[in-house]
Order: C-alpha cells, then sequence, then structure tokens
RNA sequence: GCCCGGGUGGCGGAAUAGGUAUACGCGCGACACUUAAAAUGUCGCGGCUGUAAGGCCAUGCGGGUUCGAGUCCCGCCCUGGGCACCA
C-alpha cells in the first residue's frame, strides 16, 4: 500500500510522550469533580487476546472523553495474578509461579501500552505481591473476628482436573467454571465467608443499581433467590424432637399427608438407629445423591423413598403422618426436610404415587369448588381452601397471612424468608494463593494471625509435583510455627485463598496503591468512589460482581468504606466471536492482536473494534472491516496533510451565519460535535459516534475544493477538519495527537477540552416533510423548520400528486407531527 | 421445564420519544486517473414490476391496536444465555 501514514512511528512517539508527561496521572484532589472509570483487570495468562482489546478500548474512549470534557479521570489497571494457571504452569514446565506471572505481567503490559490505553500506570496494582495480598490477609482477619470468615466441615465440590475446591458458584450445574470438568463432591474442612448474612442486603441493593443491564440484575436475583413463606415445626410422635420444615405453601398445610428428610439430615440417621438394613439403605441413597451431584448433565433421578416406621403430628390437623426419608430432598436449602402435599406438588404426587400414600386436596380452583383426588399430577395454582378447618373458605393468599399468624401465636411456627444463596468457600489447597493467616495451636485452638505479622507470605521454595494436596502441606518452614498466644509449638492453616478474594475489592486500593497502613486510606476512597462506570464480560455476572458488592458491604460495615455499592453503572460487553463462534484457542478461530497492531496499528484496530458493533453486543471479527477503518485513517491523514497551509494561515474563529457557501458544512460540523458528545458520553453507543465522524469527512470532502475558494471557506473548512481530529481523539488517540500537532497546536490533545457545539448552528434549518394519505409516503416537501402546523397543511394537501390521490374524496382527518410529517386520511 | 436477550440488504450494523426503514462501513458492479495494479475519486446496488413517471411487496412467521408499527399487544418458529428436584 502507497502513501501509508506511519502509523508505528506515530503510535510510538505520543506513548512515550503521554508517559513522559504523565498526562493520565489521576490526582487526589478532593476539590475536583472525579470520573472512575473501571475495566476488569486482566488475569495474565499471557497475552491479551481481541475480548481484552474490547473491554479496554471501551473503557478508553469513555476515560479520555471524560478527561477532554474536564474531570479529573481515574483510570486504573492492575494484574488479577494469582490462580491456578501460574501453578499449572510450574508443575509441566518446572518455572516457578511466580516467574511465569510477573513473566506475562511485563508481556502484557508492554501490550496494552502499544493499544495506546490512558491509564495511570502509578496506580498499578499486582495482586500476587505481599503488598497487595497482605491486605487480603488482614481483611480476612477483620472478617475473622466478626464470624464472617468461618470453619465448617461439609461437603464441597471438588475439581478432580484443577485438585481444589470449588465455591457453588464456581461449580453451577456440576461443571469447574475453569476447566470444565465434571465436580465431585468432597468431606472437607473449609473457609467459608458469610455471604448469606447479607443476601437480604445484596438483593435490596438492586434497587439502587439503575444503571445496570436487566438481565445480569435477574440472573443474581434468581441466585439469590429469595423465597418468601414459613418455617413451621412439626412434633415428632414418642419424642421430644421436632422436624421443623420450610414451606412456600402454608396453604396447603392440611393437605401434608407426610414428611420427607433429606438422607443426610442428621435425623435420618437417628431415626433409623433401630434398623440397620434401612441405614444401610440410607447410606447407599446419600452415595447416589452425591454422585448425582457431580454429574455434569444429570436427568432428573427416579423419586426414591425409605420408611422411617415414625410418626410425625401435623401442627394444624393434629393428624398423625409418616415420616420418610427421600433423595430428592436437598440437605443445604431451607431446613433439610418438608411437609409433603402430594395433591399439590408434583414431586410429591410422584412420591406419593409410587408409595401408595395420601393423596388429598385442599385447594380447589376458584371456579370449580370440587374434592376430587388428582389424577394426572398436582395442581400447583393457587385457588381457595377446603377440606383445612377453620381455614376452608379463604383464598389462598388470605390463608397464608392468616395461617402463619396462627402458628405464631401457637408457637410452632413463623413467617420467614429463605435464600438459595449458600455461604462462600474460599479454602484452596493449592499454592499459588493468598495464604489464609491463621495457626492451629494444640492448647489455643484457631487463631488468627497477629495483625503486626502479616503478611504471611508464600514460601518461594516449594515443589511443584502435581500429587494431590497443597505443595504448602510439604514445606515445613511454612507449616511449623509458634502459637502467637501461648508460645507454643503450633501449625499454619496452608489453604490458600479463593483469587475472587482478591478481585473482590481491588477498585479501592486503586484509589491509594501505595499506603502502607491499611488496605486503602478511607477519605481517598471515597473521593473516587463509587466506580462511575465499569465495564467488562457479563460471565462475572453472579460471580465476581456479586462477591465484590459483599465486600464493599462488609468494607463498610467495618468502617472502611463509606458506600454500599461500588458500581452504580456497569456496561456489560459482548463477546468477540468469528466465524460465528467465541474466539478460543481450541477452535483455532484466534486473531492475535499483535499482528493486527503491526499489520495495521493500534488507531485502526480500536476503531474497528468499536465501530463493528454496539459495547453490549457481540462483535464479529471481520479481516475487511479492518482494512476499511485503516484506510478511512488514512485519508484523514491525507486530507489534514493536503490542506495543512489553512492552519498556518491563522483563520479567523468567527464565522457570519449567512455564509452561503460554508454554511452546510459548519452545521455538519456542529452537528457532528452534538451527537458524538451524547452518543459517547450519554448512551455509550460508539459505533454510531463513529459513523457521525465519518459523515463529517465525507461531506468535508466533498466541499474541500469549493471551500478553499474563499476565505471564509477556508475557515470553515479549518474548522471541520480541526473537528475531525479531535472528535477521533477517544477512538484514535495516536494520529489524532500526531496531526493536532501538525496543524499548529503546542498542548497534548489529550489534555484539550472537548468542543462544545453552537445549539442554534447545530439547528436545521430547511427540514423534509413527508406527506403520507392513508399512512402510505406518497410525496415531501422541503420548508423552514419552524413551519407551523396550518401551513404545513395547506402547502401538503395542495401538492399535485395528494390533489390527485385524494381524487375528490372527502378528506376525514389531518394529522400534523412538526417539522416532520402530514398525514392525510381519505 | 422455568426466566431473560436477539432475529432488519450479500455481510457488520443504523433508526435515541410510535412518524422518511436500510445511516455509516464492508462487499459487489460500472466509470475516471494509471502502461498496469494498489490507493484515490465519481456513480449505482432490498425484491418484484414498468421504456419512464410510478406501482406493489419487504425488518423471522401469523394475528391485533393505531391515521401510522422494526418499535406496542397476543400466539408461534428459530437462535443465544441463565437457572434447573430450591419445598
Amino acid at each position: 500500500m502507497k502513501d501509508m501514514y506511519p502509523f508505528q512511528e506515530v503510535e510510538e512517539k505520543w506513548q512515550k510522550i503521554w508517559a513522559e508527561r504523565k498526562v493520565f496521572e489521576a490526582a487526589d484532589d478532593p476539590r475536583l469533580t472525579k470520573y472512575y472509570c473501571l475495566e476488569m483487570y486482566p488475569y495474565p495468562s499471557g497475552r491479551i487476546h481481541m475480548g481484552h482489546v474490547r473491554n479496554y478500548s471501551i473503557g478508553d474512549v469513555i476515560s479520555r472523553f471524560q478527561l477532554m470534557k474536564g474531570l479529573n479521570v481515574i483510570h486504573p489497571i492492575g494484574w488479577d495474578a494469582l490462580g491456578m494457571p501460574a501453578e499449572n504452569a510450574a508443575i509441566k514446565h518446572g518455572i516457578h509461579p511466580q516467574t511465569w506471572t510477573l513473566d506475562n505481567i511485563a508481556h502484557m503490559k508492554r501490550q496494552l501500552q502499544s493499544l495506546g490505553i490512558s491509564y495511570d500506570w502509578s496506580r498499578e496494582v499486582n495482586t500476587c505481591l505481599p503488598e497487595y495480598y497482605k491486605w487480603n490477609q488482614w481483611i480476612f482477619l477483620k472478617m475473622f473476628e466478626r464470624g464472617l470468615a468461618f470453619r465448617k466441615k461439609s461437603w464441597v465440590n471438588w475439581c478432580p482436573q484443577c485438585r481444589t475446591v470449588l465455591a457453588n458458584e464456581q461449580a453451577a450445574g456440576g461443571a469447574c467454571w475453569r476447566c470444565d470438568s465434571g465436580v465431585e463432591q468432597k468431606e472437607m474442612i473449609h473457609w467459608f465467608l458469610k455471604i448469606t448474612a447479607y443476601a437480604k442486603e445484596l438483593l435490596d441493593g438492586h434497587k439502587l443499581l439503575k444503571k445496570w443491564p436487566e438481565h445480569v440484575l435477574l440472573m443474581q436475583k434468581n441466585w439469590i433467590g429469595e423465597s418468601e413463606g414459613a418455617h413451621i415445626s412439626f412434633p415428632l410422635m414418642r419424642s421430644s424432637r421436632t422436624i421443623e420444615v420450610f414451606t412456600t405453601r402454608i396453604d396447603t398445610i392440611f393437605g401434608a399427608t407426610f414428611m420427607l428428610l433429606s438422607p443426610e439430615h442428621p435425623l435420618s440417621r437417628e431415626l433409623l438407629a433401630d434398623s440397620p438394613d434401612k441405614e444401610k439403605w440410607r447410606e447407599e441413597m446419600v452415595r447416589a445423591v452425591r454422585d448425582a451431584r457431580m454429574k455434569k448433565e444429570q436427568e432428573e433421578a427416579e423419586k426414591e423413598g425409605i420408611d422411617t416406621g415414625k410418626k410425625a403430628v401435623n401442627p394444624f390437623s393434629g393428624e398423625e403422618i409418616p415420616v420418610w426419608i427421600a433423595n430428592y430432598v436437598l440437605m443445604d436449602y431451607g431446613t433439610g426436610a418438608v411437609m409433603a402435599v402430594p395433591a399439590h406438588d408434583q414431586r410429591d404426587f410422584e412420591f406419593a404415587r409410587k408409595y401408595g400414600l395420601t393423596i388429598r386436596p385442599v385447594i380447589a380452583p376458584a371456579d370449580n369448588p370440587v374434592l376430587e383426588e388428582p389424577q394426572e399430577g398436582a395442581t400447583e395454582e393457587y385457588g381457595v381452601l377446603i377440606n383445612s378447618g377453620q381455614f376452608s373458605g379463604l383464598s389462598s393468599q388470605e390463608a397464608m397471612e392468616k395461617m402463619s399468624g396462627f402458628a405464631l401465636t401457637r408457637g410452632f411456627g413463623r413467617k420467614s424468608l429463605t435464600y438459595r444463596l449458600r455461604d462462600w468457600g474460599i479454602s484452596r489447597q493449592r499454592y499459588w494463593g493468598t495464604p489464609i493467616p491463621i495457626i492451629y495451636c494444640e492448647r489455643c485452638g484457631t487463631i488468627g494471625v497477629p495483625y503486626e505479622d502479616l503478611p504471611v507470605e508464600l514460601p518461594h521454595d516449594v515443589k511443584f509435583t502435581g500429587e494431590e494436596g497443597s505443595p504448602l502441606d510439604k514445606a515445613p518452614e511454612f507449616v511449623n510455627t509458634t502459637c502467637p498466644k501461648c508460645g507454643g509449638k503450633a501449625h499454619r492453616e496452608t489453604d490458600t485463598m479463593d483469587t475472587f478474594f482478591d478481585s473482590s475489592w481491588y477498585f479501592f486500593r486503586y484509589t491509594s496503591p501505595h499506603q502502607k497502613d491499611a488496605p486503602f486510606d478511607r477519605a481517598v476512597a471515597s473521593y473516587w468512589l463509587p466506580v462511575d462506570l465499569y465495564i467488562g464480560g457479563v460471565e462475572h455476572a453472579i460471580l465476581h460482581l456479586i462477591y465484590a458488592r459483599f465486600f464493599t458491604k462488609v468494607l463498610r460495615d467495618l468502617g472502611c468504606a463509606s458506600i454500599g455499592e461500588p458500581f452504580p453503572h456497569y456496561l456489560a460487553q459482548g463477546m468477540v466471536t468469528k466465524d460465528g463462534a467465541a474466539m478460543s484457542k481450541s477452535r483455532g478461530n484466534v486473531v492475535d492482536p499483535d499482528e493486527m497492531i503491526q499489520e495495521y496499528g493500534a488507531d485502526a484496530l480500536r476503531l474497528f473494534i468499536l465501530f463493528a458493533s454496539p459495547p453490549e453486543k457481540e462483535f464479529a471479527w471481520a479481516e475487511d472491516g479492518i482494512e476499511g477503518c485503516f484506510r478511512f485513517l488514512n485519508r484523514v491523514w491525507t486530507i489534514i496533510e493536503e490542506n495543512r497551509d489553512l492552519f498556518a494561515e491563522g483563520a479567523p474563529r468567527t464565522i457570519s451565519r449567512d455564509t452561503s457557501a460554508g454554511l452546510a458544512l459548519l452545521k455538519k460540523t456542529h452537528q457532528t460535535i452534538r451527537k458524538v458528545t451524547e452518543d459517547i458520553g450519554k448512551r455509550f453507543h460508539l459505533n454510531t459516534a463513529i459513523s457521525s465522524i465519518m459523515e463529517l469527512y465525507n461531506l468535508t470532502r466533498k466541499e474541500k475544493d469549493s471551500l478553499r475558494q474563499d476565505r471564509e471557506g477556508r475557515t470553515v473548512l479549518s474548522l471541520a477538519l480541526e473537528s475531525l481530529i479531535v472528535l477521533l481523539a477517544p477512538f484514535t488517540p495516536h494520529i489524532s495527537e500526531e496531526l493536532w500537532e501538525r496543524t499548529g497546536h503546542r498542548d497534548v490533545l489529550a489534555r484539550f477540552p472537548w468542543p462544545a457545539f453552537d445549539p442554534e448552528l447545530a439547528k436545521e434549518e430547511r427540514v423534509t416533510i413527508v406527506v403520507q394519505v392513508n399512512g402510505k409516503l406518497r410525496d415531501k416537501f422541503e420548508a423552514d423548520a419552524g413551519i407551523g402546523e396550518g401551513e404545513m397543511r395547506e402547502r401538503a394537501l395542495a401538492l399535485d400528486r395528494v390533489r390527485s390521490l385524494i381524487g375528490g374524496r372527502p378528506v376525514r382527518k389531518v394529522i400534523c407531527i412538526e417539522s416532520k410529517l402530514v398525514n392525510i386520511v381519505v
């Protein structure tokens, strides 16, 4: 290609100047209006991929735009640097995880810099450094003190591939979120964070998240899974024990003809103590249930039950009902026991049918109050209560109120809320994570490492064998320690933290990344937070985004933070695809950003990735597309170079309104400034902002030769060209800076004020009025913008075409839309 | 099964508050410049019909509301995603 603009030279030059002049370093100055633009920090896997390029390009446009608008912008970046790939590399290739990670970071940092993203590198954080993870430990200890971090023996999700434990969120659907292999169940002692204590607030906080995509809020809402209902206790016959259940359908309680316990329920074992055969059977059932949990695509298992032979009393009806153990009752939801209402719950119906248990309808559809045993299946709809003692005749809604009130006064129940959300298991049996700062002393028990001893650093010299168990277990100099309380022999916790812990508060750390006495400076954090715009992939909708919201609330309750919601505005960026599928190594459809930068430059790559589709939608890679953007930049370069003399001329800034020659271009210029300002600042539609800049270029090119003929025309032309450079700056910052300099400007464009538009000039003076007859487009006419309704109507009716179409028929109605349209109904 | 998105030219997409559907780009065709190609520029490109002016049809399919529907409502189809024995 001939006459290419020297993008490589230009891009390197400006990246250097920005860095030298510290153009993007944010000032912690509370007098300034701040703007916090954040993109999800990357895992340093080795190379930047197109998803990163897209994410960071979107953020960069917003950041640069707000900076030019005069705001004090903080635009930080860092590294989510702990995690398993580093350790896997160590096992496979014998490289230390730290070496591997730091090398990757160095490489990726160069890549990000070559994209020209406007990061404040002085605020870079790296979670694998003790100066960062020390504060993970600090936060953990604060949580431990408050009972928000606790240890519990439980069945946990175990990924055999990653050889570590996964949180429920990370094992959704029975598959590991990282490697996709099937998850097994394993019983272990494990550290948990009490996220369930914040379930209600995490849900209610959604009301404040008005600028989140609806579907993300919905996913979180479903994940938290609040259910309104009641807890009811059923006394066990010939025993002082009760069985507590949770139900959302207390209105059906007179139809509760048996009870079910989860096979894992502690009472299940107890009730079978006198029948060893059944106990063996139950143990088998427990095993089967746990096996089923790790299957990826499990079919709904056949319902199985064991009759305990014991009876409980329905506290409402006084009826004695059998207690069964059933494989479909979950231990970790509600109380692990349910009242079974086979007439009105499909699962219980199937179970009752199989074992010949009583099915008694107690709800009749409002329009058909018949008492009949259901044949086909349960009727789960609300209706009118029948066969329900003193509550018969009430509607389901009324009954739920009255019956829970009744239970409360009689002392065997209460209204309640139950959540699907489980506590967050954070223990990982791996090396490359934050050591959990806990010491076990035979005498003193479980003790937090004293704050002054933080950080508990990872020992550098350990063996990475890939065998089961954490490498830390085999590092005696790490494990063996003394009790900080009694000074006796003790050992350290060897589990490390889930890396989602790190990313749950990194956006706080950016505000004072070098703070030595606290995770962050409270005052500075209060100035910068909340994040004004958070951009990242929707795959983190229910992992990272819930954890980060949870941490923010905990930090607030610890007195560290002054906000409850970290991200009032979240932009969920779409996937990058090629040939109809997500770019991935296994598919072999990966396009390497470096190659594209080599061939077309960072500006062309950025422009294309932003132009091809709006940020929240999927983006399909096409080689032809980037080529088109590259050609556009060349054309811009050429038109500016060819007209540089205009800028040297020092043309007058003022242009008379009635300049006939340049008026069209002058208007277009102001309209484009308006459009680009709104598209970036209000709508986040970067693709349409770019297309309007292209339109401005097209008109400029068309009119340039005639405009050069006179003085005023040259002024209009130079204004249009200058606007072109400035409006492009957030998208293609390097070429813009270079052209800005070449047109005689001295200061860096990145800090140049964003242009204002003249609303009068941006207004269209002539409009096209569309004329419809019976709703069909038939004709148009030109008119002054201020045309009144009466005149519009008159002129429309006077049109020949309209007259012939009406053909003398009476006009029934004329609809006029100001400056737009006339519709004549005959 | 339940809950959300999405479906517009050959392609990526635009239409911001129910008011000119297909902006902008890619691609394609013709032409100009050129020895030639690239680049650049000019013109054209939803379908059918017509010499033309024009007409008819078209935003996944079928209905509806409205003077007017890509946009709102109802029912389908396809597609992507989330959840899935949650009592």
